[in-house]
DNA sequence: ATTGATTTTTGGAATCATTCCAATTTACTG
DNA sequence: CAGTAAATTGGAATGATTCCAAAAATCAAT
């Protein structure tokens, strides 16, 4: 068992709360998995970690929890392809950059106004409710964090 | 069978030449079929489509030549999570819109600097091969073309 | 054209991330 | 504390895609 930070405990409850869901152990491990080491891991990666902290876990859960935290708005579901899906538990826009060289995936924040500059390239009549960047190529090397 | 207008046969010989791959009649019918109706068909699709004019192909040949035609850069494959992947034959650089209402991708043309501005946001070192940019939301109804 | 070497096509089996299921356990309400 | 609804669990099912080995088709050189 890992603890929550205490903000992020308090933004879990009531972003279940306010979807009419219940707080329980596993979702909150999940989440505090995801919060821990945010390196965008696939489903299997997180029922890896997830066991380390409660080794009765089940990966049904793990991917029942994961749904949950991305109805929440609390976490984001990345694909790449058909590969296996990502997690990341940043809720700000951002883009997201895939290193090639090493399969990492970067946040790259955007200056605030960017996504409307963005939207606005729409068409007429067009109303989208979610905009999704992401770029592939190579990352400079020597870059410790995930988020830029 | 149809028939690939005389340009494409052209881009397709030669962008499989380029590769040092044949052209074949398989090869030719996949794409004819992608670019008769432009509507970002799954894999399944194609193959529906392409048994009509070429009854004995099979399912398998309709992913091998898909696959081919995207090495050679003549089409693209698009992801919306872990659906099926869908085919778009539009190598120019655009963005995609998903119409949550009824399933349907369109083709948003960019300015042409666009893809550029976008590149610039990102932070020195990270060099990006490929950009996508899409959208997810609401199309205005009684529009006719998959090309905005 | 015919041969030979290399690709491509083909049908069916295999893969594997994810979803589904029914039974058990857990969380909330009164 | 009891009752009810929601969540968890392990295992089975799903389904798009890939893999495989054999047959067919393409291309280059004769």
């Amino acid at each position: 068992m890992i603890t929550l930070p205490a903000k992020a405990k308090e933004a879990l409850d009531q972003a279940l709360a306010k979807g009419g869901m219940r707080s329980t152990r596993q979702r909150e491990q999940i989440y505090a998995v995801l919060l821990k080491k945010r390196d965008h891991p696939s489903a299997d990666e997180v029922y890896s970690r997830a066991k380390e902290v409660m080794p009765t876990i089940s990966l049904a859960t793990v991917y029942n929890c994961l749904e949950t935290l991305v109805d929440c708005g609390l976490i984001k579901k990345l694909n790449y392809e058909r590969e296996p899906s990502r997690f990341c538990p940043n809720d700000g826009e951002h883009a997201h950059f895939l290193d090639e060289a090493n399969g990492r995936v970067y946040d790259i924040l955007l200056p605030p106004e960017f996504h409307d500059t963005i939207r606005n390239i729409l068409p007429e009549g067009f109303e989208a409710k979610k905009v999704k960047l992401s770029f592939t190529g190579y990352a400079p090397k020597n870059i410790d964090s995930n988020v830029i």
